[in-house]
RNA sequence: GCACCCAUAGCUCAGCUGGAUAGAGCGCUGCCCUCCGAAGGCAGAGGUCUGAGGUUCGAAUCCUCAUGGGUGCGCCA
């Protein structure tokens, strides 16, 4: 093995300092140096496939090695001789218990349970830390989310992307990046000249004309307030007039009322931006044009004819010449307009300049977060990206399928034309901002979603939400006995009790699961999935559910010991290390724990 | 027609960027409260991972094809 190889062992290492996983890979990869210094593994092998993670099985150990079978190609030995002698190695780390060679050449470790004591005694002393990561290593990262056009309030839709990138934020911001959460708001728009003559009929309306509405404006009741509030700013100044004289001005009435609408259901959700993004400021200064300049300068912009989509030609289709963008040269299937026939510019121009900026900002990463109707863009959006940053600003985007509504057991069909239209505001006010965002998150984002009004409230195990709260309830609920027998609970006190006695299988069972938690924020933040954190809870919540009912039957593993505050102070350890982690998972997810089920 | 996403227990879904005998919850069967919150726990039954090839020590995972769903396809954002 090379002396760079050991260098990048070194480094990764001191990533992942809080993470008893990486530290035993950094074990395995520096024994492994250690047997090729002894001449009994050749040099230069490649070790980046070594990984060290917990097995499927538990009774085959806490951690398991595949570096044997990784390594008998390259070094033209068998896996078994490898692992036998890789085991030996290991063993004379402290740490280290047993070491098994098994299967096809599997090693599996098994930790001295004053390891997983260890590890608890570092949740207690870091408390929030323990779990955060320096994986993102300070890298600048954007993540845009919501980004609901500023036509009305927001709907259930909305609600699942606006969790979702919130939660991401959160978790890359816990795994060491420097996060920016940014809404690029759509105002330069036709949608919002829509809106704005739909205000102007609801100010008519005010006025006490009678109105209707045509198709291709928006009727929704959402928009009587903002008319009489247009009436008291500006009386009968536009009455009778024609749109060139006040349609610019109730446009950007309208688009700041719809905003302010927005902000507040935002609020209500607990989502915080940092970054307010208008497309309309991209409109009349330049912006557009100089991304475009950068990238007719790489040769990527040309005025062509598409052809028709095949099978399915729109029946007014007639070729026009357009300014083209090759988003062909970078992965995508036809090239697309970014100016139309008429001169205007499509709304794929100010997208351009939009994430043109978002890299001249000097972004490490961007990440979008789009509904799945918007699946169809992924290609151009990341060809623009890659054009404009040169290759080196890796852009994910992230798609939000679909949420389906049931009540009383039956689905709910949204019709923005019957009325039964879900807001964002209907579902906080009945579920709570935390059941909301908690059920949201148990489910991939590209996984369709069903939100069951009545099942979200439930109290019962098959609701994740209320599971993991009463997790924590519980939890609380034995410190607040313990204090009572006059323990000192603070963790300061708890985390310099002796965690020896810890030592039954059950407890370390719950010591492991904890112990998973950096490297599962790892996991999580690797692949911008948050909705990880929300399984691994269920499952912590799993473990100690399961320990605490052992304590029916098995009197020493209650947490809280009768008649003996002793006793009781070394055994609440556990479950308050279970609680600095639930706590920091729910508080990655944006939701906050409860002390009591009431 | 083309592109992208998806297909895992009867149902709803996980599956840690290729690991060992594929896991939860619901539902079904049988147990556990004079005892820290039973709003919970334990045990059992239930699978050709849609199908067929391929890559390799090893595939639910990666590649190709097929089938079945979802989304999208210039002058709407």
């Amino acid at each position: 093995m090379t002396p760079r190889l050991r260098m990048l062992h070194r480094a990764e290492a001191k990533v992942d300092a809080m993470n008893l996983f990486s530290e035993v890979k950094d074990l395995v990869l520096t024994q492994l140096d250690a047997l090729v210094a002894e001449g009994k593994l050749p040099e230069g092998l490649d070790t980046k496939n070594v990984t060290v993670e917990p097995p499927r099985d538990a009774s085959h150990g806490d951690m398991a090695t595949n570096a044997a079978m990784v390594l008998a190609k390259p070094a033209k030995m068998k896996p078994r001789d490898i692992a036998e002698a890789l085991a030996e190695k290991l063993l004379s780390d402290p740490r280290v218990a047993e070491a098994d060679v098994a299967g096809p050449g599997f090693l599996n470790l098994t930790l001295t349970a004053a390891t997983w004591q260890a590890e608890v005694a570092q949740i207690l002393t870091h408390g929030p830390a323990y779990g955060r990561s320096d994986l993102g290593a300070g890298k600048k990262i954007n993540v845009e989310y919501v980004s609901a056009n500023p036509t009305g309030p927001m709907h259930v839709g909305h609600t699942r992307g606006a969790v979702f990138g919130d939660a991401l934020a959160s978790l890359l911001d816990y795994a060491g990046y420097a996060v920016t959460r940014e809404y690029y708001i759509n105002d330069g728009g036709g949608q919002v000249d829509t809106l704005a003559r739909s205000v102007y009929l609801r100010y008519l309306e005010a006025h006490g004309q009678e109105v209707s509405f045509p198709d291709g404006t928006y009727p929704g009741d959402y928009l009587i307030e903002v008319g009489e509030k247009l009436k008291d700013k500006v009386g009968e100044d536009y009455l009778d007039q024609p749109e060139e004289v006040w349609l610019e001005s109730v446009r950007e009435f309208a688009t700041e009322e719809m905003m302010a609408l927005i902000r507040e259901d935002l609020a209500a959700l607990g989502v915080r931006m940092d970054n307010f993004y208008s497309e309309k400021s991209l409109y009349g200064t330049g912006q557009i044009e100089k991304a475009l300049a950068d990238l007719k300068a790489k040769g990527l912009i040309y005025q062509g004819v598409l052809e028709p989509p095949k099978g399915k030609t729109p029946e007014d289709w007639e070729p026009r010449e357009q300014t083209l963008f090759k988003s062909t040269a970078h992965g995508d299937d036809v090239d697309r307009p970014v100016m139309k026939s008429d001169g205007a510019w499509t709304y794929f121009a100010p997208d351009i300049a939009y994430h043109y900026d978002k890299v001249s900002r000097g972004y490490d990463a961007l990440i979008d977060v789009f509904g799945a109707d918007h699946g169809g863009y992924v290609k151009r959006m990341k060809a623009a990206v890659a054009a404009l940053s040169g290759g080196k600003v890796p852009l994910d985007i992230k798609l939000i399928q679909l949420v389906k509504l049931f009540k009383d057991g039956a689905e709910f069909k949204m019709s923005k034309r019957a009325g039964t239209f879900v807001t964002l505001r209907d579902v906080v006010d009945q579920v709570g901002p935390d059941v909301t965002r908690f059920v949201m998150l148990t489910r991939k984002n590209d996984a369709p979603l069903d939100f069951d009004f009545d099942k979200v409230l439930e109290q019962s195990k098959d609701n994740p939400v209320f599971y993991v709260q009463y997790a924590y309830a519980r939890m609380s609920s034995v410190l607040r006995k313990a204090e009572a027998q006059g323990v000192d609970i603070s963790d300061a006190a708890i985390s310099k009790t002796d965690l020896s006695h810890l030592s039954d299988p059950a407890e370390l069972k719950v010591a492991k699961k904890l112990a998973e938690w950096p490297r599962l924020v790892e996991i999580a933040a690797r692949g911008n999935e948050p909705h990880r954190i929300a399984f691994y809870l269920y499952e912590l919540a799993s473990e100690f559910h399961a320990l605490w009912n052992r304590g029916n039957d098995q009197t020493d593993l209650r947490f809280v010991q009768d008649g003996d505050p002793q006793a009781t102070a070394a055994k609440i350890a556990l479950p308050r290390a279970v609680g600095v982690v639930i706590s920091s998972g729910l508080g990655i997810l944006g939701v906050t724990p409860l002390e009591e089920m009431r």
